[in-house]
RNA sequence: ACUCAUAGAACAACCAC
């Protein structure tokens, strides 16, 4: 059952575990638990919660693991509402929540930009103490919300309750710093991570080297690739793709594309990320033909999980339109359907910003509408981009209307970007 | 035996180049 789960063949795993009832062979917990997990893992949340009702009415006890699973994949569902109420549930069947199940609530309620709230739960404590795993999330969210001072006081302040951070947390808040762009603070933190005794792994690693590569520091990102390696950690797919994103960052794709060469021929195959990244430097820098050689590439190792993806679609078309070649992106955007892979709200972002540039205005305006239609609704950017082309044009009022329109519709509130672009335009 | 925290990709104005 747990082979079949894994595979993702859950109903299959089912199926078993019907007919082993059959043949006399009764499940017990941890088989119920098993077959609850793939049913979580695959997202089929409604008859894990099925199937965990059906455990108790058998009459077993379902301990804190196996509510945990299904309250770690609600919370990661982003359905809060029912995860407070399996919380409810476990609670009434005589069960109560375990470190774990904490561990859950607070990365939930840290994702959900309640950090705040995240942090009070912890210091209310009860019966668990703050965990490393708690630590982390909130560092982690800490970071993700711009706070990487308070990020970095609480990884100081950890040890003091007697929980000491790990790789894990490190690793968190080196990331964290990275994100926002304070690689020196990272590196600083990686150094004193070392001299405290902790072992950096290959998530350490790929941290800094796309921070340092989203640096324009593409020559300390080597430096740590080859330090990794003497300590006997493998370079991955994400390691190269982070190097050759650094390279495409600061234009020099063609030791970008030695690197897709290189990693292929040490045993590590470039994904569809790898690919798109790669091509996305290539077309921002005009190399069409060497974009469309990968492009070719990835299509026949598209059953090797290298397909292209939106991703590449849209880099490809913000370059030929661009370059001022608009039967190709009608090609592409027309090969996007075919194959399966529709365009979403960024595609229908650069076409209309390409519009846009070419004083193509009412072909644009369509396109906002059009996109609606095709239910991807307009965000800021899209109308940004829109109100721009009008002003650019003088046509105020209908500017002015469909700022009003943004402002109605729109759960964000404005960037300060597009009031820039209407004084820009006029 | 089963559950929790960390890593890679595309979009708008200006500025700078």
């Amino acid at each position: 059952i747990d082979g079949l789960c894994k595979l993702g063949r859950v109903e299959e795993a089912e199926l078993l575990l019907e007919q082993m009832q059959q043949r006399q062979c009764f499940p017990n917990l941890v088989t119920y638990s098993t077959l609850l997990n793939g049913l979580c893992a695959t997202g089929n949340v409604a008859r894990a919660w099925f199937l965990l009702k059906e455990i108790v009415q058998l009459g077993y006890k379902p301990e804190a693991v196996s509510f945990n699973m299904l309250l770690n994949k609600l919370c990661k569902m982003n359905r809060i509402n029912h995860a407070v109420e399996l919380v409810k549930d476990m609670i009434e069947q005589g069960c109560s929540p375990d470190q774990v199940s904490h561990n859950i609530l607070v990365d939930a309620l840290c994702k959900s930009q309640e950090v705040e709230n995240a942090s009070g739960y912890l210091q209310l404590g009860g019966v668990f103490p703050p965990s490393v795993e708690a630590y982390t999330s909130l560092i982690h969210s800490l970071c993700k919300a711009g706070d990487y001072n308070e990020a970095l006081a609480l990884l100081d302040f950890m040890p003091s309750t007697g929980c000491l951070p790990n790789t894990i947390t490190y690793n968190a808040m080196i990331d964290g710093l990275c994100k926002a762009a304070e690689v020196d603070k990272a590196h600083t933190v990686f150094q004193g991570m070392v001299k405290s005794g902790f072992t950096p792994d290959r998530i350490t690693y790929n941290s800094l080297i796309d921070g340092f590569g989203k640096a324009g520091r593409v020559k300390e990102a080597e430096e740590l690739l080859r330090l990794m390696q003497s300590n006997g950690l493998k370079p991955c797919t994400i390691t190269y793709t982070s190097l050759i994103s650094g390279l495409c960052l600061i234009r020099h794709v063609d030791k970008a594309v030695r690197t897709l060469r290189r990693m292929s021929s040490a045993g590590c195959s470039p994904d569809g990320i790898t690919y798109t990244v790669l091509i996305d430097g290539l077309v921002k820098t005009g190399r069409f033909r060497s974009a469309e050689k990968l492009f070719m590439e990835m299509k026949m190792k598209s059953k090797r999980g290298c397909a292209p993806s939106v991703f590449t679609y849209s880099s490809l078309v913000k370059g030929y339109l661009r370059a001022g070649k608009p039967d190709r992106v009608l090609e592409l955007l027309d090969e996007m359907l075919k194959r399966d892979c529709p365009p979403n709200i960024v595609t229908y972002n650069i076409l209309i910003h390409g519009l846009v540039q070419e004083k193509q205005v009412d072909r644009a305006v369509w396109l906002l509408q059009e996109m609606e239609k095709q239910g991807c609704s307009p965000n800021i950017i899209s109308y940004s981009s829109l109100i721009y082309g009008l002003c650019c044009a003088l046509r105020l009022e209908e500017a002015y209307e469909l700022l009003q329109n943004m402002l109605k519709v729109s759960a964000r509130p404005p960037s300060p970007v597009t009031f820039t672009a209407i004084a820009e335009g006029m």
